[in-house]
DNA sequence: ATACATGTAACTTTTGTAGTTGCATTGGTC
DNA sequence: GACCAATGCAACTACAAAAGTTACATGTAT
């Protein structure tokens, strides 16, 4: 796992999860099984909690589970859920006090949101259910 | 200039290229108004000249030009030129042995590269000299 | 009480990129 | 020919973002 591995690490699990959606799993399972470390699994599931698609319980026995039905997870939430702008980017343009930088800025900033937005969409129309029937 | 330095430095040299076509410019002019180094410039414009963009000559009075009339450049020349790939990667996949991890692979890599697509198609139909008057 | 799980903060390691230095090469100018 | 000013390029350093690691506090089933 290298380039955008939290994402791949939470779709990857999400994955797993959606085939054995009652199966609780514990942090270093999952982290055994991506090749990773327990604390990395906890710092990018944390984040799919907190966007409602995972819940987590501690103490014996506890674990990550489902918070949904996987069909009713798509590609899009878990790409939203960590935050990730593939193309975008979020930095407020600093001085834009040249005209012709401002320009550039405008036109190329509203490209990249418009691919930004049909990337979520396209993600959208596949569920992490659907993933495995590829 | 932070992310996508590289893009950025390259888009707003040639566009002021644009309009003034046939000014020659110096890597250190160049770095002194972006506000980097000589030798990244050459870098940066080096690809662009890999790619027939611009030219180059060495010795006194030497320095940087367009290739081409500014109108024939096109922003998606400039991205290609760089081999950006924003949205997709470029890595082999190491071992999918999973058929899991394989219809991940095949289903979210085919999303980013159409993706893809679509972005360098939208790049195309603007100009750097169009960019200005946006 | 104990064992086992998450939650989180702080630190270290790795990696990609910009920046820098130094020097060879080329081509005008005197 | 001597000199100056430009690119070309290799090697190194500096920096920042991300992953990985360690340590410990908290919660919960048995
Ligand atoms: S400073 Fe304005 S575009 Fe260069
Ligand atoms: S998807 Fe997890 S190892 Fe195959």
């Amino acid at each position: 796992m290298k380039r955008n591995s939290r994402l791949s690490l939470a779709l990857h699990t999400l994955s797993h999860m959606a085939g054995e959606p009652d199966r609780v799993r514990t942090s270093s399972d999952i982290a055994d099984h991506a090749g990773t470390n327990p604390v990395v699994v906890r710092r990018v599931l944390g984040r799919l909690r907190e966007a409602g698609l995972l819940t987590s319980e501690k103490g014996h026995a506890g674990g990550w589970r489902l918070a949904r039905k996987p069909q009713e997870i798509s590609l899009a939430d878990v790409y939203l859920a960590l935050d990730e702008r593939l193309v975008a980017s979020d930095e407020i343009s600093e001085a834009p006090a040249c005209s012709v930088e401002h320009a550039l800025q405008k036109r190329v900033s509203g490209v990249l949101e418009e691919i930004e937005q049909s990337l979520v969409q396209k993600l959208s129309e596949t569920s992490i259910s659907e993933v495995r029937d590829a």
